[in-house]
Parts: structure tokens; sequence; C-alpha cells
DNA sequence: TGATATAAAGAGACCGGTCTCATGACATAT
DNA sequence: ATATGTCATGAGACCGGTCTCTTTATATCA
């Protein structure tokens, strides 16, 4: 009776101010908390609005002030643990600023990601920090620019678009992963990742639309040829998008006739999928195929062996991320940058040492 | 220049209608997609609304209208694998019905929960999906009933609320792998929690404040109760909050006279550091303890042994949770229901057999 | 005592949409 | 030819805040 009865129309300045017999102004100032009141009104409006349980409509202050105190995110998977990792690191920064955050999946796609960014500049977010799934289509970036809404690109950069970003150092992680692998004696080395395949493996790095996913590629064949390592494209593979494809690309790789002693997984979602391929193929790890993962999550540190890392600072990814944004929004003058965390390599027991 | 130059205020329905020749009604009406319009008209207004890149303002739409399109969801923690499948679940079944998300933390804190409700109240969410973190302290929730807006508590119930409810089984889950443990042979079981600790271990189980917690503990007491066994408390260990608590748990219990020779981990985060703090004392799964872990998290697949686990179908219970709350706002007329999700054990390699 | 400065409160425009109601044009019925 | 109805468009109120500008009351000074 009582719920239904009453679809009870919220509680306005209007109504506190009625109930304080002062004018909408004055309960304004006072509920806003702007302007100057007599401490005497004051106390009057806010026991008024106390007995009336008021809650200022936050559509209704944006509407007026232009800001929402909202930050729009668009993550290419919020169940991958990067991501989940990162908006964690986000929304502290952001909330340590005022500010809240609003989530958005685009599941690595660049139609969904674009209707995000549409929407979520709909709802007048006040800066938006996007994970682009693709470096050519720019449009909608462009007109996040042109709306004069702050922007800042995470976990990949798109030099062309003038505009903060902030990423690991993909290029150097992998650099260091893959001179390890060599150091201790491994010289057929693959790479495997997630990104979508295409027709007959790679052939022209500088052409992947995913700048993280070609910085590593870029660092693990820089590994390769400054070792003077042959044909460093012939062992990278894409296409691990999940446990079957995985398995399907382990089982091609490993046949090969001189198959890898060692594979550098792009991520730690393809990195436990190639463990479970590794496993379910009987090979043991380290001492038939070494590995090493992307990022310290949870399952790498917990097998036998534990797996070898590279650990991406995720966290501080993000934190950095939202603070940046942050001062973005404050107006703060700073030139556009962009950001690289340095990784480190957390060296555990999945790599061998072999032909000594 | 071209950025920084033009602060650019965005392009209203006025600014269209204004290029068009027509009415801010008339151009509102095309842009808004109702009432009716001439087809010439609609035709001119189309196309001055794309040369000025005019995108509405949401905020303003949801002024007027009253709908904001948004369902907030307060969670304990996103890191938590458990939550952010959770939010998958629910974020998909949103996505369906046409609303979008915005999540919050609680960090199982009640005050941050308490301001996390009203924020998004503010916000003028349409529906709202809470992780309540007591059970006691209803007042913000209260509220949120009173002000009309659809709520579904979610993970746990609270009777005295009169609001749907999505859970596990929890009480049934827990007894059914507590079964198990003892049909295995086990006669000594643990279980071990992250719940804040209380001093001096369980006594008033009707007493705990998370239902989802309460009733893992009853069906977990229910199991030994019904085999005969003494002292059921006994072996209830909370606090396994962190890395370092959960190992000091641990060796305190099996430290014990006559240490447990089976744990229950009562979720997929306690498990892990379960399982790590074994690691770390040189024991052995299942050897030397068995465990079953809560959760179908990554990690239990690829350890040696693999964990035993019960598969809670967490994006299901998110998923119905969002449909449930979609069906609320929009009115569909249907009684207040704790919706139970069953859960399944999956055997795997954590467990041994003993004593026959 | 009157002039002026200053603090506190009120009146009402505004943000950018939605939506009701009024108006005008044209077709059909009488 | 006049009345009636329908359809497309325009005018303007409204949502619930913020904020500028104006008015009123009180204090300060010559």
């Amino acid at each position: 009776m009582e719920d239904s009865a009453h679809p009870k129309r919220p509680v306005t300045v209007a109504d506190v101010a009625k109930a304080a017999k002062v004018s909408k102004a004055t309960a304004a100032r006072v509920l806003g908390g702007y302007g100057v009141v007599s401490v005497q009104i004051k106390d009057q409006v806010t026991a008024a609005a106390a007995a009336l349980e008021y809650r200022p409509n936050e559509l209704a202050r944006s509407m007026s002030t232009g800001r929402s105190g909202i930050i729009g995110v668009v993550v290419g998977d919020i169940e991958n643990a990067f991501f989940s990792l990162a908006v964690r690191g986000i929304t502290d920064a952001a909330r340590l600023a005022g500010f809240n955050v609003i989530i958005a999946n685009s599941g690595e796609e660049i139609d969904a990601e674009k209707s995000a960014v549409d929407l979520l500049i709909g709802k007048r977010v006040d800066g938006l920090i996007v994970t682009p799934a693709r470096c050519d289509r720019l449009d909608h970036l462009r007109h996040v620019r042109r709306a004069g809404v702050p922007l800042v690109l995470f976990d990949r950069a798109i030099p062309e678009l003038d505009v903060d970003a902030v990423t690991g150092d993909d290029r150097d992680a992998a650099l260091t992963a893959t001179r390890y692998l060599i150091g201790q004696g491994h010289r057929r080395l693959a790479y495997v990742s997630a990104m979508d395949a295409e027709e007959g493996g790679i052939t022209d790095i500088a052409g992947i639309s995913n700048s993280a996913v070609r910085e590593r590629v870029e660092g693990f064949v820089s590994a390769l040829t400054e070792a003077g390592l042959p044909n460093p494209l012939h062992y990278i593979r894409l296409g691990a998008t999940d446990q079957h494809q995985t398995h399907a690309v382990m089982r091609r790789l490993l046949s090969e006739i001189s198959p890898p002693t060692a594979l550098l997984a792009s991520d730690s979602l393809v990195g436990l999928r190639v463990f479970k391929s590794l496993q379910s193929l009987g090979l043991s790890v380290p001492q038939d195929v070494s590995m090493i993962s992307f990022l310290d999550a949870d399952w790498t540190s917990v097998t036998v062996p534990p797996i070898t890392i590279v650990d991406q600072h995720v966290y501080d990814l993000g934190k950095l991320a939202g603070e940046r944004l942050v001062a973005r929004i404050e107006r703060t003058p700073l030139a556009v940058e962009h950001l690289r965390v340095t990784t480190s390599l957390v060296v555990r027991g999945s790599v061998a040492t072999i032909g000594r």
C-alpha cells in the first residue's frame, strides 16, 4: 500500500524552500553549497531538507553546470583481468578527484566502440578513456576532440590523433622478455597473440592496427634480429581468440619440422589458453616447452611451475590514465604526451636453460 | 588552434531547427523520433542535423522524460572474478533491454555502499542492483524503495526488506560440497571465509550479517551434523582477508592437535590464498590436505591438481538479476521473490579419498 | 540625521530536451 | 457555401537544478 500508492514525486528544492518558508534561490544556495546564507536560514533549510529526505537531482545539476562528474571508460573486455585491474586504477584516481566512472564494453569491435563513445558523449561525460580497438578508424575519436571532451587513450596509442595516451612500454617489454629467452639458450621462439588472424601469417608489421600488439611484435622481432636469428616472423601466430582456436594454433605450431622451444604469450588470457593447451598435449613446462606470459594474473603463480611473466603494473597504468584525464578535465596546461609505464620481467619457473 | 579556439558550444535542437528553417518543436520531433512529421520536413531536418553533427544531450532528455536509461550496480569488489563475471551478465541483460550500466564499488564497506547508493539515486538511475555488505543496516536500501526506484539484491538476500533477491543456492552448495567431502572419508572439515573475523570464532550462526556467508556456514554445519560429526563449528575460520591473514589462519588451523583433513574455501580469492598458503607450508593437495573452492575461477583448472569447485554459474546469476531488474523497471507485475540459482559441484583432483 | 556601503534574500532566466495545446491548411461531408 | 474533421506545424510550458541581477534590510560614516 505505502509503496505502490505513493509513486511519490521526488522532493525538489522548491519543496524544501516551501517547507522552510524561504525562496527557491535561497534553499538552492544552502542545498547546493554556494553563495552566502545566514546561519539561521541555513539551519532552517537543512532541517527542512532532512525532514523531507531531499536528495539532489544530479541530472538537473549537471544540466545547468554543464559538468556531470562522470568519466566514461570504454574497454575491450571487462572480464579480462587486465582491464578489470586497470578499471580499478582508473576508478581510484577518479574517485580521489571527485569523479565517478561509467564503464562500457566494446568487445574489441569498432562499431560497438563507436556507439559506446557516442552514448557516453550523449550522457555528457566530463572526459573519456578509450582503449581503441583499431588505430585506423578514428572518426568517432576525432569527434570526441571536436566536441571538446577530454580524451585519454589507454593501452594503445594513435600518434596521428594528437591526444594523450597511457600504455605499457610494450616494445621494450617484448624485447626484454625475448632477450631473456635467447639468453637462456633458446633459438626458435614463437609469439602467440589473440589478435584476429590475417591470412597466411604476419608479413607487414607496420600494418598491425593495434599499437600494443604491433610494438610487442616489433620488440620480439628486434630481439631475434639483433641475435642474428633467421626468419624472425616465422613463428608469430595470431588468432588465439578462444581455447579451441588456441589449441589449433598450438598443434600447428608444435608440429612444425623444427618446433619452437619457447613461447611468448601476448596476454594472460592467451597465456592461460596456451598453458592449458600444452597440458592437454601432454607437454610439460619448461622441460618440453618454455613460456613467458604478459600480465601478473592470478593463475600464473599457482601453476607448476609458476609462470615467468612480464608485469605490466596495470593498476598503475589505469591510475595514471585516470589522473591524466582528471588533469585534462581541470584544464591543467600540459603538452600532449604518450606516457609509457615501464614493465618488469618476473622470473619464475617456466623457462628452461638449454643448449649449453 | 582549431580545437582550443572553439570551445564549441554543442549543437542543440534549436540550432538544427534554425538551420532547417523549422520550429524547435518540429526538429525535436524528428530528432527524438516521436510525433508526426511529413517526409519532406523530416529529410530537411535530418540533413541539417547531419551537417551540424548534432548529438542529442541525453541529460536533457532524461530530465524531461524522467528516465535515464541507466542501471546502477553496487558491487563488493570489481576486481573479484565473481563480481566482474556477474557484471558481465548484468550488462548483457541490460544492453539487451536498452539500458546502460554504471558500476560502483563498495569495498564491502557499509558507508561506501551507502554513499554509492545515494549517488546513483542522485543520478536518477532507472533501477539499482546492490550487493549489500551487511544485512542489518538497511536505511539506505529502504530509502531506495521509498524513492520508487526498483531494486534487486544480488548474491545476498534480506528477507525483511520485501525486495527481489538473486543469489546462488548457497546453503545447498555448501551442503553438497561438504557431503561430498564426508563421502570421501573426511571427518575433520574446515570452512575458511574472508568475512571479517569476530573474536573467538563462530558461536552464533544466525547472527552472521551476510546471508551468503550464513547460508554456506549453515549448509556446512548441517552436513556435519547429519553425519553425526562432533563439534561442527570447531573448524570454521573467518578473517582470511588477504594473503598474510590467510596464512596466519592456515598455520593456526593446521597446527591443531587433530588438524582438519579437508578445507572448504568460501570464494575463489580465499581459495587461491589457501592454495598458496598450503604450497608455502610445503603441503601437497590432496595428499596432505584436500580442498574445495567456490567459483570456477581461472586458476582452479591449471593447478596441480586441478581444484574441485562449486560452480555458481555467476554469469547466469548476473544475467538473471539484470533481467529481473529490467522487468521491475518496466513494471511487469511480479511477486517479490528470492530467486536461487542452483550450483553444481565440479569434481576435479583436489580431494583425496581417505580412511578406507 | 541622511548618505552610502554591504550583506542577505528574492525573482526569474537559463540549460536542452519533451510534450501539450493552439493554430492553420486542406479535404470531405452536409 | 458552410461546417466538420484530420494532419502537419508552431508556440510555449515544463523538468530541477544554477546563477545573475534586483530588491530589501542593516551597518557605517560624515
